[in-house]
DNA sequence: GTAACGTTGTTGATACATCAACACCTGCCG
DNA sequence: CGGCAGGTGTTGATGTATCAACAACGTTAC
């Protein structure tokens, strides 16, 4: 990394974190990809109804739970399932004060399909390149960072 | 992971990358949420200065060049740098059938501003929270996904 | 009771990402 | 020469993400 003026990362590893972007986007992106050759399906509709599929009670879950799953903002669920209900992939049911969101016979079908394409591309792309200890080390990994941070 | 149906994930553990796309999430939003708070770049200006003000040639950059070190698509740099340029954080030049991106003074000072805020982050958000082994091991595996597939 | 507050969700505007189609060279083959 | 192939970039349409503002409930405190 040559540096003009002072832009240098200096001490801390900063390039692990490009590094890290880098191959998520390149990863994220030849998943995506053979997914959607054989379904269709765009990368969030795929996460939404892998979600409600895989969430035991009947393939149905709070707008507020899919957020947090999934990292998402509200908004980005709230508009992403409206797409999709438009599609009739879910549909949308209100309850009290929440939104309950259900996956469709449709959405179902379309998982069903879209899954194992899915899995042999994550096994093929990251999880069969990698040695067992780096996935031990890996999982841990993720499992740090994935923690609430430390108060201050 | 409860699994209706014939949805079940099986030996290799995709939850993995499941876990992979959720922590990617969270601290990539924690990280431009300090940046953005601090200088109004969004993430993909931030990117693009980043790769502009490292490159040792003047913040200068092919967009193919660009493309391939982020692992973008090529319109999508072509959008994005249409969009920089239009508010003066990049200039850009035909030269033969390429077109090479400069950062200018302007988006120049707002690297400067922003590159010990992301820094900053990332190192609090990332690179404190793991262990001097945790940080080799994840350099390794970050080498191994981001070499080209091996051929069928 | 009701006012302040927090949680959850929606909407519309704008920025960004993706896709398909096209345009432009440059080199290479016939 | 003529034309085709591959690499690079642009454009416009559509899908997606983010932000600010608002709405509708609950909860809690007074």
């Amino acid at each position: 990394m040559s540096t003009p003026d002072g832009l240098a990362s200096s001490e801390t590893d900063i390039a692990l974190w490009f590094g890290w972007k880098r191959v998520h986007e390149t990863v994220r992106v030849a998943v995506v990809d053979e997914v959607t050759a054989a379904t269709g399906l765009s990368e969030p509709d795929l996460t939404i109804l892998m979600a409600l599929a895989i969430s035991g009670d009947d393939g149905t879950l709070r707008q507020s739970v899919l957020a947090v799953e999934l990292a998402w903002d509200r908004t980005r669920v709230s508009h992403q399932v409206t797409r999709m209900e438009r599609r009739g992939l879910v549909e949308r049911k209100r309850v009290r004060r929440a939104a309950e969101v259900t996956i469709t016979e449709h959405g179902l079908d379309q998982v069903r399909t879209a899954r194992p394409i899915h899995d042999a591309a994550v096994k093929r792309h990251v999880l069969d390149r990698l040695t067992p200890e780096q996935r031990i080390v890996l999982r841990e990994t993720l499992a740090v960072l994935g923690a609430p941070p430390a108060e201050a």
